[in-house]
DNA sequence: GACTGTCGTAACAATTAATGTTGCGACTGC
DNA sequence: GCAGTCGCAACATTAATTGTTACGACAGTC
């Protein structure tokens, strides 16, 4: 489905920034951050941008600039994240309106829209109970 | 997120031809489909050959050709759709291989796909819940 | 056996979203 | 003033979906 890997880079950076300081650095610069995820520093800042809306990290500019956490990782979920950084809902409706005139266009969209609503608080649900901390231990628990 | 109403537009087309074999009719055309739907026949008729490769629906050809239910739709759930239409994952990795030579890029890979796998379990559990008789019952529902 | 209506499928265009890239001004510590 | 990095805009590239056209295959009917 999705040709979408906003989730995986925010998730790969706020590790990354993590484990960075855990090491007694101050900040991390897009720069080191997209080398690590192999791609554009400007794709890292957009989606940090983000993060930074959603409070999940701070950026200081001029020199000795970059990038920090605003909260531990363990008290960041997948959700926060992924609110911060995926846009619209999961499933989309039609892209055009079906035909109102009949039974099933003009019922389908509530129907559809009831289902999925159930089904994405679910998905949230999920995604809230995994921590930023447990993705970079088992991110680090690869390495053995 | 996704640009995606392959489910969403297959649900409409079961819904469509499940109400027009109950008010008598045995087979639906993809013409018939699509207006609803307002789209062009060949979107339909693509997607019923994926659900017709999955055994939900039956095609005709021919004079008085069209498609008709292969099932009961109360036997059929979104997760059948689900899976018959949506080729890949719900979320997806790095479109390029991150740094290996990183802690990081070497070990968020498999952590991710270890944390998406259970959530995508959960999802389908969720669609599994939902049949299309449901689907249709709350079709039907709205036009009152 | 020709005719008709619909599927089956390929080929291509159009649209949209995400991602990649370049450029440059803004900021801040030295 | 200088250097390093963010902030952001503009544009190019890529990929997936969707839309469209075209035409052969098929199966009834006349």
């Amino acid at each position: 489905m999705s040709a979408n890997s906003r989730l995986t880079i925010a998730a790969h950076a706020l590790a990354w920034i993590g484990l960075y300081q855990r090491q007694g650095h101050e900040v991390a610069t897009s720069e080191q951050i997209a080398t690590s995820a192999n791609t554009n520093p400007v794709v890292i800042r957009r989606l940090l941008g983000e993060l930074r809306r959603a409070g999940l990290v701070e950026s200081r500019r001029g020199v000795g600039a970059g990038w920090s956490l605003a909260r531990e990782l363990g008290s960041m979920t997948l959700l926060d994240v992924y609110e911060a950084v995926e846009p619209g809902p999961l499933f989309a409706m039609h892209r055009t309106t079906p035909d109102q005139g009949c039974v099933v266009g003009y019922g389908i969209q509530p129907a559809m829209q009831g289902i999925y609503e159930g089904i994405e608080e679910t998905l949230r649900r999920e995604l809230a109970r995994v921590t930023l901390a447990n993705v970079l231990r088992d991110v680090l628990a690869a390495s053995r």
